[in-house]
Order: structure tokens, then C-alpha cells, then sequence
RNA sequence: GCCCAGGUGGCGGAAUUGGUAGACGCGCUAGACUCAGAAUCUAGUGUUCGCAAGGACGUGCUGGUUCGACUCCAGUCCUGGGCACCA
């Protein structure tokens, strides 16, 4: 606990000073919220006589946690840039809503039997509170929620956009079934074969699947990036997703039969090394070639590979295995039979979910062929095949019409050979797939989809969306493998109304990435029941300036809205290639934990468990064990607050004596005990101290544990503002030449941090004019109103107050942003610092006008610089202009 | 294993194109005000030697380039993030 709060400070200060002096944060800033709200101060219009700047917030899913202080670091930063810009006469659209489908709010209904709607909208009430509490200045009456079926209605008409050109297709696809969630999950929701959420076991199961076709737009999303200002590494991690890779297809013939493998390879040029075959164990052929002396083993193999994890195959490594199917198969470059294998190092989902092997020249193979002694041979020279896989470029040998082509001229000659021969041909080849796009949940947007009885699929006509959800009372999963939606036979039995022949609707819903794909663009025109957004919006606001959001969603998110930006773009439906221009990343806001490990596996309450410090545990793979017995431990999380601390600062167990606890910074969440929330932040300092501590504590990218060190700081400096407005009796016009000067270099120096997005350095060029300026006489008032105003998007309520009191009626949002008086910013004395031999020595106040042989007398005129000679004569004198002189002796 | 980002006082962090390292804030020390404490204000605060003047050292580590390196180059260690048999 600090040593002084706000309300402390206000009732002692006013002792010194008449109660209306004293800086009350919670007066001020719930006076302006209210004023900002009742004049909807931000609400904005398309205006095409000013320009426009959009800077959106990654919108939040609105959990039941509500915020935390790691939320608002981006919506504080951009709320500051939204702030500027108004200042500087752009148009400013900065909106904000939730993206409130998703798993935990069916869950909470299944442990609870609330509907997921009212659980949305209880947990949207208090994040949109806790949002308006910290002064952020969104166009309220933008708001927007994904379920509202005023907005489910458009992202199922731009489903239906995608599905009328083709790329939203069913598939039968082995999906994760979560028994216990009784639903399907996405990749990401799976780690290490368990549920994300819970920790449930998953199951590969096939299952009809809508799929998008993303893969059809891969060259493109990989393209674009090209013309992005985003951080590199995000725009690097997209184009590794994306993964294309150039190389060949080419058919291999199976002997005896009709039948051919495809393999991809990026290195044809190696073809003739190709010394065996490889398919996945999950590859259709596996049955039809494999041998009936064979048989046995292989279907023992696929039945392993098929329960192994994909944690499990990975932990392998370089360990190889696989079976020979006893099939042959034409290498079609020299007609050599070579045996076809099956192993779960060649992956199903990869190319075409075969290989060609080439040992000489890839390290997998060689591995796989030192195991199972097949046969290596080295058709590119360069390296040493006896003792491993030459990888590199060098000149094809053993290759017949290659030969002693260099490895770049032997790709090329090998695909125009493979064409020619109609054995193959040059292709690109990428690792995106296409995107699974249900999910076996209740509260998702319908698919606006009719199945008809002949198998058929028709869409429900335009004007009948959105398709809704129906009631439902039973939320519990049945662990039968269906979908909620399934068991509401009135609801899934439709008929089409055109004809008026029966119809199914379908069982699945879409991820919650649907809603977040076109939000952007609905921000546009938020309340357009006639069309999602209407042209002149569009063609006005878009694109989004400047995107701020977290780097977690630096793939799916971003790939998957860039992808429907596209596909709108085909449909002549936006005008812009790419939805967001420039990206940024805050950094994560982490909190402290306190662990240590007890043996109460089964978390019984009633037993009494021993416990061991971190130090007395060493990690296995996925379990801790405790060092000194080799039995398995669980971790144990300790609040900040409940933490005893020793003699010398070390965090300790509240009751169990002397247990050293491990301090560990994690990302805040329930579980860790170590969450924060502005609520209690804002009670104690005021909204605005946190926002400028938020954005002061360092750049926007970094993140940094949380810690409430530094809010006191930032406090003070807002008092030390208030009193020198409040009280201090201000000198008109512009001050003292110093005063003028100061201003000046403030106004171009926060300017110049502002237009960088560095508020970090902005605000302490604020606190040194606040602490500099009455100095030597009474503030100047054109000095304090340009500093109001560049207060003003960082501490926005106590702004507002400060103008009022300078005698305004307006709000100073729309207030012009001061212009630094270039006069002033001209120094004629300046200080160069003299140095001898690179170290400096002595510092000389020259006439910011002289020339260099001025300044070069001057230095050497230095006492201290003679001293340093030591008698010697300068070899060399290096002015650096209005910087630096250095001696060299 | 591969790729990326980053290592600066007791702490968070500043530092244009290579040009006075440590702005600003926290903390700490001393002083003013006070019966006293808190708050507020003022001064000091990288390490080290020195009474001082003034030196020496100093941006993870080792070298290099340069009149001059936190900044550029090579190597190395550590931390954080991403990817992970992608043919």
C-alpha cells in the first residue's frame, strides 16, 4: 500500500490551501466523463472537406473478469493518438465494441444455466463502465456487439459472399472432438493434446466441416505484406504461415499397377538420388499397395501413428520409424524400382502427404535410410554423403542429362524435362491450409445455409437473415458426438421457401473469428439496417491508419480478416486492398506471482499436504517432481497481497514457515492470483495518473511487469499542474525570453514524440515544463494554455478542468494543437563540449554563429584542454557543428 | 534445433545520421516548513580514488573499425517471443 492516496492528500492539502484548490481527481474526472457523454464530444461524421484518421483497438472478447491493467496500455496509447490528431485537425474515427461470442460464456451457461446472452451482456456492461472510467474518447454511438443479430445478419451475408464464389466448401475433415467440452476445437485450442481450457483430452475424429478456401488467396496475403507498416517481425511470422515454397510435382508410377504417388519437392535438381519413397501413414494409398506380407505390421504402424500426439511424434526427433509397405514404385527419371515406405515423419497435411527420398541430400532421409539401411547415393557434389546429408547448392553428379549443372540450372532443366515428359511440373507449394471454419457450439453465428434432401446446399435468401439462434435450456454437452444446435429438431427443420421443399439447417455455428473479420468495416457505418456499410462510408474512412492490438493474434486474426478483406475487394465491395496500413504491438502488462509446489495432487481439501520451495523441484516434461523423493507436485500460486516478506526482501509463505516462494512474472489471469484491476487503481489515483503512468512507464512495444512504484510520480506531476493553473497567478502573453524559449522547445519536442508515438518522452518533456516554468517568475499564460493543451491527450479530464478555469466553455478536444514559435528554438550561445583525444575535457560557450576556426580557437583557449595536451600540438582538430570539438594530440 | 527482438545506475527507462551516456520518474540522502509526522518545496544521488580541485573506470562479455562506439562489424553468453520433421 502507498503511502499517500488521493483522498488523503486532498484533505491534508487543504489545510494549506481553500478546498476548491485541492487536485480531486474523482471530482474532475467523473464531472468530464459526464460532460463528454451527455455532448457526445467524439461522435463523428463522414466529412469529406477534412481528412480523416481511423485508429482502431483490437476490440475485446468481454470477459466476466473483467478488465485488467494490462488491458487498457493499448487503448490508452491510441487514445492519446486519438486525442492528437483532433487536435490537428483530422476527423478522427476511434470506435469500440466487443467480440462477444465464444466458448467461456456458453461454458459459464453450462455450469450455471444463465443464457450466454445475459452473461455477455452483464460481463459488455462492465467492460464498457470500466472503459468509459479511464476517459477514453471513443465514438460511443458506434458501438458495436457481434451477437447483436443486427450485425450476425452481415457476417452471414458475407459468408454467403464467400460460399457464392467458392470458397466455403464442406469437407469431411478429422476434426478435435473434446468429449468433455462435447465440442470440436481448433489446433490452436489444443496443446499438447488436451483442451486449452480445462485440460480435457481430444480425440481425432473425421467430421463434415465448412471450410475456407484461404489457400486460394495465399499469394496475395503473401504479397501485400510487401506495402504494410507493420513490425517486421509480425509481417515475418504471416509469411512463414503462408510458407510458399517453390519446387516440383512429380508422378511416380507403382509397379505393378495402374496407380501413381505425387510427391512435391523443392529440389528436383535431386531427382536421380531418389532412392526410396515415403508416404504419411494417413495417406489413401497405404491400403491399396500395401503387400498382403506386409499387411500386419503396417496396419499395426498407421494404428500407432494415428494415437500417437503430435507432442509424441515431435519428441522424437531424430528417432525414425516407419514400415516398408512392400510396394515398388518407377522413379521416372531412370526407371529404377524403389521401395515405398510409410512413416510419421512425412506429414499428411504437408504437399501432397508423400515424398520422394533422397538421402544424399536431406537430412530427414539420411536419418531414415542410416536406420533402415537403404541406400544413399550423392548426386550433388559438394559435400560428403559417407558421413552426412549435403544440403547445400553444388553440381549435380550421377544425374545423367544434369550433370555438372549447377544446382539453381538443374532445377529448371529438370522441370522443363518433367513437363516435357509429362511426368511432372514446377509448382509452388505453401504450408497454409485451408481454414476450418465450424465449430460444434451453441452460441456462434449460424450458417445461413439450408441442406436440402437430394444433398444439396442453398442459401437463405438475403432478406430472411440474420438466421438466429433458437432458445435453449439444457446447455450441457451430451459426450454424444453432435453439436447443441442439433438437438433442437425444431429449429433444425426448416423448409426452403422458394419451393417449399424440406430443408436442414445446419448443426454447426462459425468461430469466434467471424465476427472479428469485417468489424472495421461495420465501425464505418455501424447502424445501416440496409446494407452492411454504405460506399461513401467506406471510401471515406477507410483504411484503418493505425491498428493497435496484441501480438498474439499476429497470424490467425490478421490473416484471417487480410483474407476476407480480399475477398470483399473481388466482390467490388471495398475499395482497399488492405484493411489495416500500420500495426502496433503494446506490450504485455505482467503481474507478479508467487509459487511454490505441494504433494496434494488431488487437491484435497482435508489433507495435509508437504510442501516444497521451487528451489526442491526440477520440471519433467509436462510434471514437477520433487527433487529429494522423485514424486510428481503440483504448483501452487500465492497473491501479492498474501505474500509474508523476510528480512532481506524475499518472498515467503504466509503461514508455512520459513517457505522461500518463487517470484515468477506471468501474464495476469485468475489462476496465477496475480490480476490488477484499473477499478482499484483508478480509486486510489485517478484515472488520469494511470493513463500517464501506463504510457509513461516506458515504450508502447515494451511490456513490463505492473507495479504501482511509479503512479506517485505521475501523480504529483498532475498536482504540481493543477496548483500552478488553480493558483498560480499567471503573467499575460508569453513570459521571459526563457519562459518563451521553454515553451518553445516543449511544444516541438512533445510534437515530434507525438507524430513517433514515443508518449514516454513526450510526458517528461511536460513534467519539465511544469517544473521549470515558474522558476524564475510568474507561468506565462500563452506558455500555459499550450501546455494544457498538449496535457490534454494524456490526462484528458484534468485538461479540460485546467481550460475551463483559463476561462474556456468548451470542451479543448477540438482545441488546434499549439504551433512552436520557430524564433524561439534558436539558440545564439551554445554549448560545445571540448574533448582531447575522444574524452571530454571542458565545455566552451560559443556564438551559435561562428565558424569553425572560432570555435577551434576557443577550444584550445580551454584551461582544462592546455592541461590535457600536456604541451603536445594538436595533430588534428574535428569541429562537429553545434555539437563537439575534438583535439586530437 | 532454427528464426526474431532485447541486455544501459538500486528500479522503470532517455540518448537525431556514430558526436557531452544516464533526460524524466521512482527510490535513497540531506535541508526548509512543522510541536511532531505526513504532504509539499529545495539540493544531492553511475561506480570508485580524493578534504577538495581533479582523476580513473563505466551501456552483458571478448575483440575489431574510427579522431570519437550504447549506436557499426565479428564472435560469445544471457533473457523474452515465434516456429518446430513443411520435403
Amino acid at each position: 500500500m502507498l503511502a499517500g492516496s488521493p483522498t488523503v492528500d486532498a484533505g491534508r492539502a487543504a489545510r494549506h490551501f481553500p478546498a476548491a484548490m485541492a487536485y480531486e481527481p474523482k471530482t474532475i474526472e467523473a464531472r468530464w466523463q459526464r460532460y463528454w457523454l451527455e455532448n457526445e464530444t467524439f461522435r463523428c461524421e463522414v466529412d469529406p472537406s477534412r481528412p480523416k484518421y481511423y485508429v482502431l483497438d483490437m476490440f475485446p472478447y468481454p470477459s466476466g473478469q473483467g478488465l485488467h491493467v494490462g488491458h487498457p496500455k493499448g487503448y490508452i496509447s491510441t487514445d492519446a493518438i486519438a486525442r492528437y490528431k483532433r487536435m490537428r485537425g483530422f476527423n478522427v474515427l476511434h470506435p469500440m465494441g466487443w467480440d462477444a461470442f465464444g466458448l467461456p460464456a456458453e461454458q459459464h451457461a453450462v455450469e450455471t444455466g444463465t443464457h450466454p446472452a445475459i452473461t455477455t451482456q452483464r460481463n459488455i456492461d462492465t467492460y464498457r463502465r470500466q472503459l468509459r472510467s479511464l476517459g477514453l474518447s471513443y465514438d460511443w454511438s458506434r458501438e458495436i456487439d457481434t451477437t447483436d443479430p443486427r450485425y450476425v445478419r452481415w457476417t452471414q451475408w458475407i459468408f454467403q459472399k464467400l460460399h457464392e464464389r467458392g470458397l466455403a466448401y464442406e469437407a469431411e475433415v478429422a476434426v478435435n472432438w473434446c468429449s468433455a467440452l462435447g465440442t470440436v476445437l481448433a489446433n490452436e485450442e489444443v496443446i499438447d493434446g488436451k483442451s486449452e481450457r480445462g485440460g480435457h483430452p481430444v480425440v481425432r475424429m473425421p467430421m463434415r466441416q465448412w471450410m475456407l478456401r484461404i489457400t486460394e488467396y495465399a499469394e496475395r496475403l503473401l504479397a501485400d505484406l510487401d506495402d504494410l507498416d507493420w513490425p517486421e517481425r509480425i509481417k515475418r511470422m504471416q509469411v512463414e504461415w503462408i510458407g510458399r515454397s517453390e519446387g516440383a510435382r512429380v508422378s511416380f508410377p507403382i509397379v505393378d499397377g495402374d496407380k501413381t504417388i505425387e510427391v512435391f519437392t523443392t529440389r528436383p535438381d535431386t531427382l536421380f538420388g531418389a532412392t526410396y519413397m515415403v508416404l504419411a501413414p494417413e495417406h489413401p494409398l497405404v491400403q491399396k499397395l500395401t503387400t498382403e506380407a506386409q499387411r500386419g505390421e503396417v496396419e499395426a504402424y498407421v494404428a500407432e501413428a494415428a494415437r500417437k500426439s503430435d507432442r509424441l511424434r515431435m519428441a522424437e526427433g531424430d528417432d525414425k520409424t516407419g514400415v516398408f509397405t512392400g510396394a515398388f514404385a518407377i522413379n521416372p527419371v531412370n526407371d529404377a524400382r524403389i521401395p515405398v515406405w510409410i512413416a510419421d515423419y512425412v506429414l499428411a497435411t504437408y504437399g501432397t502427404g508423400a515424398i520422394m527420398a533422397v538421402p544424399g541430400h536431406d537430412e530427414r532421409d539420411y536419418a531414415f535410410a542410416t536406420k533402415f539401411d537403404l541406400p544413399i547415393l550423392e548426386v550433388v557434389a559438394g559435400g560428403n554423403v559417407a558421413e552426412a546429408a549435403f544440403t547445400g547448392h553444388g553440381t549435380a553428379v550421377n544425374s545423367g542429362f544434369l550433370d555438372r549443372l549447377p544446382t539453381q540450372e538443374a532445377k529448371t532443366r529438370m522441370n522443363a524435362w518433367l513437363e516435357d515428359q509429362g511426368k511432372g511440373e514446377a509448382t509452388i507449394n505453401y504450408k497454409l491450409r485451408d481454414w476450418l471454419f465450424s465449430r460444434q457450439r451453441y452460441w456462434g453465428e449460424p450458417f445461413p445455409v439450408m441442406h436440402l434432401e437430394d444433398g444439396t446446399i442453398k442459401l437463405v435468401p438475403e432478406d430472411q437473415l440474420p438466421v438466429t439462434l433458437p432458445e435453449l435450456d439444457d446447455w450441457a454437452p451430451t459426450g454424444e458426438f453432435e453439436t447443441p444446435l442439433s438437438r433442437v429438431p425444431e429449429w433444425i427443420e426448416t423448409s426452403d421457401p422458394a419451393t417449399g421443399a424440406k430443408a436442414r439447417r445446419d448443426p454447426n455455428t462459425m468461430p469466434q473469428w467471424a465476427g472479428s473479420c469485417w468489424y472495421y468495416l461495420r465501425f464505418c457505418d455501424p447502424r445501416n439496417d440496409a446494407e452492411a456499410w454504405s460506399q461513401e462510408a467506406l471510401d471515406y474512412w477507410m483504411p484503418v491508419d493505425l491498428y493497435v492490438g496484441g501480438a498474439e493474434h499476429a497470424v490467425l486474426h490478421l490473416l484471417y480478416a487480410r483474407f476476407w478483406h480480399k475477398v470483399l475487394y473481388d466482390c467490388g465491395l471495398v475499395s482497399t486492398k488492405e484493411p489495416f496500413q500500420k500495426l502496433l504491438n503494446p506490450g504485455m502488462i505482467l503481474g507478479y506471482a508467487y509459487r511454490y509446489y505441494d504433494d496434494n495432487l488431488s487437491d484435497d481439501p482435508d489433507a495435509r499436504p508437504h510442501a516444497y520451495p521451487s528451489s526442491a523441484v526440477r520440471i519433467d516434461g509436462e510434471t514437477a517432481v520433487a527433487m529429494a523423493t522423485g514424486e510428481e507436485v503440483k504448483a501452487r500460486w500465492l497473491m501479492q497481497d498474501a505474500v509474508r516478506w523476510s528480512e532481506d526482501h524475499e518472498p515467503l509463505h504466509p503461514t508455512l514457515d520459513d517457505l522461500p516462494l518463487e517470484e515468477v512474472t506471468e501474464k495476469m489471469s485468475k489462476s496465477r492470483g496475480n490480476v490488477v484491476s484499473p477499478d482499484d487503481v483508478i480509486d486510489e489515483f485517478g484515472a488520469d495518473a494511470m493513463r500517464l503512468y501506463e504510457l509513461f512507464m516506458g515504450p508502447l512495444e515494451k511490456g513490463a511487469p505492473w507495479s504501482t512504484d511509479g503512479i506517485p510520480g505521475c501523480f504529483r506531476f498532475l498536482q504540481r499542474a493543477y496548483r500552478l493553473v488553480m493558483e498560480e497567478e499567471l503573467a499575460p502573453g508569453d513570459g521571459t525570453q526563457e519562459q518563451a524559449r521553454l515553451t518553445a522547445k516543449t511544444i516541438a519536442g512533445v510534437t515530434k514524440d507525438m507524430e513517433a508515438i514515443q508518449p514516454n518522452t513526450a510526458i517528461s518533456k511536460l513534467m519539465v515544463w511544469s517544473r521549470d516554468i515558474s522558476r524564475d517568475a510568474p507561468a506565462p499564460r500563452a506558455g500555459t494554455l499550450a501546455f494544457v493543451k498538449m496535457l490534454a491527450p494524456f490526462a484528458p479530464h484534468l485538461a479540460e478542468e485546467l481550460w475551463s478555469h483559463l476561462g474556456h466553455t468548451d470542451s479543448l478536444t477540438y482545441e488546434s494543437w499549439p504551433e512552436a514559435d520557430a524564433s524561439q528554438l534558436i539558440e545564439d550561445t551554445i554549448t560545445l563540449a571540448v574533448q582531447v583525444n575522444g574524452k571530454r575535457r571542458d565545455e566552451i560557450q560559443v556564438p551559435a554563429d561562428s565558424d569553425e576556426a572560432a570555435v577551434r580557437s576557443a577550444a584550445l583557449a580551454s584551461e582544462s584542454v592546455r592541461r590535457h595536451m600536456d604541451g603536445k600540438e594538436p595533430r588534428k582538430v574535428i569541429v562537429v557543428p553545434g555539437r563537439l570539438v575534438n583535439i586530437v594530440v
